[in-house]
Parts: C-alpha cells; structure tokens; sequence
DNA sequence: GCAAAAGTGTTTGGGATACACCCATGC
DNA sequence: GCATGGGTGTATCCCAAACACTTTTGC
C-alpha cells in the first residue's frame, strides 16, 4: 500500500446509548449540546478516541465528564452496538462513530441538571447528527436481546417482582403481554428464583421478590414473542 | 473539549469475512500477507479507511485491489460485523478495524492464485492479527442470521435443489438436520417457490429446483434450531 | 367492605421431533 | 437390476395462546 499523500484517518467518536426504567417507561440518557454545531440540540453522550485507547475506554471517560455516568459501576449491562460511518453525519469533516448500548438503574447523573436529562424513548427531543437514528436502532437491538437472552435483568434491580419483571418487557416491546402466560413461562426458564422477601407497598397483596440465578448474559433456551 | 495535544484518531481499517459454500464445505478468503507484520501469515482481505470515504467504500476498494473480488457484483449478502480495537491488535500501532461478512457463491478472485484463496472455516492456516477471532465471531453471526431469518440465499446460486438448501445450513450450522422435517418446515415459511426447472446429474432421481421469492433479508416468522 | 394489585389453571391448536420406506433415473 | 440420491407421512409431545376469577392487603 503505497499512499502518495499521508494516511489521513476519519476522526474517530463514541457515542453511548444508555437506557432505564422510570415508572415502567424506558428511557435514554441525552446531553444538551452547547456549542456548534447542532447548538441547543440533545445528543447521545460521547466524544473523541484517539490513538491508544479502546473505543470503550475513550466512552467511560467521555460519558463520565459529559454526564456524570460511570459505565462500569452505573451500568448492569453494556455491548458495541455499531459503527456509524456516513461521510456526511457530522458537518465538521467525517466522523466515525462506534456506538454502544448500555442499561442501567435509577442512574443519577452528578452532572445531572437541565442539561443532562433521560427522555422517554417515545417523546424525543430535537437530536443532534444522526443521533435519532442511532436510538432506534439501539432500540431495536435490546428488545431483540430481551427476546433470546435474559438481559432484562440489566434493567431491574437485584430484587424485583413478576410484574416489575414484565412490566419491563412491555416497556422495551412496547406492547402488552398475557400475565398468566409470561409467568408461567418466565418461570420454566430457570433464570430467576423466588427470595424470602416481599415487596409490601399500597393497600393491596404483597408480592414476592425475585432475584436472577446469574447476572450475566446468557441465551435462552425458548425464546420471546 | 480542549486538547492541549493535537488530537491524535487510530489508524481506522476494514476487514471482510467473505463466505461461501464449496463442495458442502463453508469456506473463508484469505490473502497472504507478503510483509511484516505477520509476513507469510494469511489475512483477512481488507485495508486503511480514509477520510471522506465509509468504512464500506474503502472496503469495495481493498477488496477489489487484494483479492480481486467485487463485493458489489460477487457478494450477495454484506453485513457490517462489529469494530475490534483493541490497542494491541496491530504490533504497527493501534489500528481499530470496522469489518464486515459477506456471502458469496462460486467466486472467482481475478487474483486467484496461490495467495488468493478460499479456505474452509474448520482448518484454517496461521492468521494474522485477531483475524481467527474475527472469522470465528462471523461464522456465529452468520449462524445465527441463518436461524432467524432468509440468509442463506447469500450462499445459494438462484435456483437451488431442497438438499442443496439443508446442507447449506448443514455446512454452516456443523450438524445434521432431519430431512423430512426440514422440508416440512422450510415449505411452510413461504420463502421459497417450485420452479418449473429440475436439476438432472448423475444416475439417479432428478430433483425439483425451488427459488427465493425474495432475494432481501427478512426475518423468519418461526426460527431454526 | 372496597379498592388495588398479586396470584393462579385449563383448554386448544400448531409446530417440533422422531422415525423408514418408495421413487425416478443412468448405467 | 442395482446403485444413487430425491421425495414423502404419521404419531407424540411440548409449548404458545386464549381466557377470568380468587387472594391478600391497607384504608
């Protein structure tokens, strides 16, 4: 390979895709952009990687200064999600995007404030380069990941309940599932056992509290949907 | 974000996992390298990505200039794979490389020759870089897009014999599947149809070519395996 | 006692699996 | 007529889907 000018790379990003549960709506982690370009827009937290460090380090650290989200402790789950590459998708010069998707718990970002805010994945802002495109198909990706794995528990907390467990389902699929079918077959997946503990809350029955034998990805014997 | 350093991108490459079916054995393009790093080792074929240029543009082009093959006009199935970056991959420097799996059928490397050549997936030579890793994690992709939707006609020429079909999924899957009943359900997807044509060879029964209705990727309402 | 969510079973139909023999052809 | 691969059917089991009422609690 002879090059007659210097080699010149594309400017490489991350961007991070950070999802959770609020009152059994799925959310995702946006920052409002405060400079050209899209200035005033929402976008994806992320930034620059250069040379000598992997895209997934170069994302803790952005994602850390630019939202306050630590990806190792904040995050139950987090995987590459794809590259986004199109010459013309940051108006600055060609920038290619290595994308993740992550799932966390009642994040708190310290950073958090009107500028760094999770918006339902249903309503939007105003998003900055292909951002929007990039949700979607971040969207996309966990509710197939929810149909062949058991990564739901990436977006639960230690102990939770059948009904938080579905409810959870039905806010990645956006759909409603059967009660009685979703136990009875969530439970003959021997993923999850039943604790000692209740969840006691409102004037009505308590409900046990389960938790998951193994909080890594695995696949599913019998798959969702 | 201030650098005080000029910012400094990775090297930015483009691998292609490119398949195809030969004698009922998946096999892989590889090229061998004639240069350190990894002289005499066999490769991936692939090359830099530049500014201004996708990550599958530059991939048409160092394709087309290593191994001789149009990935437009030989491939009938291109996906992007995943982007590897570990700092090490490279002993030159850190060169984060976007690959993409392709399938082929009967492709012919206008620079076949004996370092232009399709290897099966189970005995491959030493390989350069990571790209045993990146073979291996294509050959499960492809896996897995066979058991959940249409692919496999990237691996298949336009009319095809039913046992044609199984020992495609045969070869990729590395297991044997049950005649009678892969047919059966491979009928009642509704992917395929007869065609009036019969494939004649060799001193016994002519068998019946079929065809895709639809040449596009799509999902399969009912998944293998 | 009443409002609110938790919990629970049965029926039915469709598809997955297991399994062995006849058919059409070339020589 | 025989060797070779093409083509076919049935029984069983498991699972998905559809569907509604009782239980436990707080007030």
């Amino acid at each position: 390979m002879n090059y007659t000018k210097p080699y010149q790379p594309p400017t490489v990003t991350v961007d991070a895709v950070i999802f959770q549960l609020t009152n059994n709506v799925l959310e995702v982690l946006l920052v409002q952009r405060s400079k050209d370009p899209f200035s005033g827009a929402w976008a994806l937290p992320g930034g620059y990687s250069a040379q000598g460090e992997t895209t997934l380090e170069a994302l803790a650290v952005k994602v850390s200064t630019k939202a306050g989200v630590d990806i190792h402790k904040d995050l139950k789950y987090i995987e590459q999600l794809y590259t986004f590459d199109s010459v013309a998708r940051d108006p600055r010069g060609h920038a290619v995007s290595v994308t993740y998707m992550g799932c966390g718990l009642k994040i708190e970002p310290t950073k958090a404030s009107e500028t760094t805010q999770f918006f339902p994945v249903d309503s939007l802002p105003a998003l900055a380069y292909d951002h929007k495109e990039i949700i979607r198909y971040a969207h996309e990706r966990l509710s197939a990941k929810l149909t062949y794995t058991n990564a739901v528990y990436g977006l639960l907390p230690k102990q939770f309940t059948l009904t938080q467990l579905q409810t959870a389902y039905e806010a990645v699929f956006g759909r409603e599932l059967d009660k009685r079918n979703f136990r009875k077959k969530f439970l003959t997946l021997d993923l999850i056992r039943e604790t000692k503990e209740m969840f006691r809350v409102g004037a009505h029955r308590p409900a046990k509290l389960y938790e998951f034998n193994n909080q890594k990805l695995e696949s599913l014997t019998r798959s969702f949907d």
